[in-house]
RNA sequence: GGGUCGGUGCCCGAGUGGUUAAUGGGGGCGGACUGUAAAUCCGCUGGCUCUGCCUACGUUGGUUCAAAUCCAACCCGGCCCA
């Protein structure tokens, strides 16, 4: 490639770890040797970190208004992990404070507000999910390593603010700007209601900026506008800019929408193996590529090209990188066996997770059954499920709804499977 | 605050006194097909250990043998005016 004489021309690029999978950057990656500008060029400020021995603050923020992370999640803390990696400090704000405004980001109602209670309690989860306690080898940030990892809540200095600071806060904006923002124009032009409180979340997104002095900050290309009020308001705190860094939206596995709990189309982190590998190893064609550049470090170009083999080692990919390499095998494995007809014989072998028949009271009709083990979310669903045919008990389809079983003697150890995907194992 | 229009099942959206969990579409789930995919075709889509019983059309109360459908008050939202 290009020849490195001088620190100069090493600063112009960014190093691949860095830019894999990047959908925006600003204000510019590097710049024109006449314009080695650290507060203008991603590159010059990189190599300046370098030079004064200090590590960057890279500003990822989390609102805690749910409990499962899931991969959509994960391709922005995979890229903050890469930072650490590097030797910088990743900043990891717990929106416990805006949680309770809800980003009107993506919204088109305005979103609920939680309890402070409830904030926490997700808070925590999110946490162990992104891997507190863990070995950094095997989770998706490194809570060890001195030094490459902050913690903090941004109710530390959002619930400080008086009114006067409220006040100079929302002086920093104008309607006008806040109209500009996609989402509310597209609220404010078809007629959706726009609360008033949601104009100050972008402003406080951006003044945890200010108050963590972050020097580059991370996010979903939905969070340009909010990000770049973090550049503004630093700016008008008198700090240097921070830089933005977007990632692009993971499709879900539907293939069109974002992956969002609330479409149904995810990958949870926390799910087991079987089921994260056989969830992915059908996501759409279309969609297998931006999987492995945003969830993997696979070289795309060493890959086959077969879409089916592709799918088959992102999907393996990916789940070594949570359950560990002979994990994801046997779920590869399990799946084919589970999945490819010869369910019967090959369930029985293969590993599925567990269901425990504790909670159910015999005699228990089938679909009663199905709901009680929660395979189905509700009895009435259960039923039409068999009666749709999808249900099979140990490889034997299930007929009869009003099936009777006395006790869980003559269950234990067999497989209930719901469609093509579900298997339970039922055990005491 | 005034005027006006509106609030139906996961979503959109019919339905304006009388079988009926309530047309249709989307989405979801299941089946066939397939590459475990896409496309296509078919079925299901409130709850309950269910041959029946509950609960449902913003909320509460009322009229009626009978209401999602009529009346009243209230709550929430859009638009116009202030």
């Amino acid at each position: 490639m290009v020849e490195h004489p001088s620190p100069d021309t090493n600063a112009a690029e960014l190093p691949a770890w860095l830019s894999r999978g990047l959908a925006d950057l600003f204000p510019a990656a590097s710049a024109p040797e006449s314009l080695q500008d650290p507060d203008q060029a991603l590159a010059a400020r990189l190599a300046e970190a370098e030079q004064l021995g200090r590590p960057l603050r890279v500003k990822l923020g989390i609102d805690p208004t749910g409990s499962d992370i899931h991969l959509g999640h994960s391709i922005l803390f995979r890229k903050l992990r890469a930072f650490q990696d590097a030797g910088h400090t990743a900043v990891l704000i717990i929106g416990d404070f805006t949680a309770r405004i809800g980003d009107p980001t993506g919204k088109s109602a305005t979103r609920v507000q939680l309890s402070a209670a409830e904030v926490e309690a997700n808070a925590e989860t999110y946490l162990l999910q992104l891997g507190l306690g863990q070995d950094p080898a095997r989770s998706l940030l490194d809570f060890t390593t001195p030094g490459r990892l902050e913690v903090r809540r941004n109710s530390e200095w959002l619930a400080a603010l008086d009114l006067p600071a409220v006040i100079e806060l929302l002086g920093t904006s104008t309607v006008g700007q806040m109209l500009a923002k996609e989402d509310f124009a597209k609220r404010y032009g078809s007629g959706t209601p726009i609360s008033l409180h949601e104009f100050l979340y972008p402003l406080l997104q951006g003044y945890d900026s200010v108050a963590i002095r972050a020097d580059l900050e991370l996010g979903g290309t939905d969070q340009k506008f909010n990000v770049a009020m973090g550049r503004d308001l630093q700016r008008h705190h008198k700090q240097r800019p921070q830089f933005a860094l977007l990632l692009p939206i993971l499709p879900g596995l539907d293939g069109v929408q974002k992956m969002s709990k609330s479409l149904g189309n995810t990958v949870g982190l926390a799910d087991d193996p079987l089921s994260m590998y056989s969830k992915l190893e059908k996501v759409p064609d279309a969609v297998v590529n931006d999987y492995l550049t945003l969830l993997t470090d696979l070289e795309l170009a060493a890959l086959p090209a077969s879409p089916r083999e592709r799918q088959k080692a992102m999907a393996l990919e990916v789940t070594r990188a949570r359950h560990g390499l002979a994990a994801a095998q046997a779920a590869q494995a399990d799946a084919a066996t589970l999945v490819g007809g010869a369910a019967g014989a090959g369930a029985a072998e293969a590993e599925v997770p567990e269901a425990s028949l504790a909670a159910v009271n015999f005699p228990a009709k089938a679909f009663y059954l199905l709901a009680a083990v929660g395979i189905c979310a509700s009895s009435s669903e259960a039923r039409r499920a068999i009666q749709g045919g999808g249900v099979k008990l140990d490889g034997e389809k299930l007929v009869d709804a009003n099936r009777e079983f006395s006790g869980p003697d003559e269950l234990q150890g067999l497989v209930l499977q719901l469609g093509k995907k579900t298997f339970r194992r039922l055990v005491p």
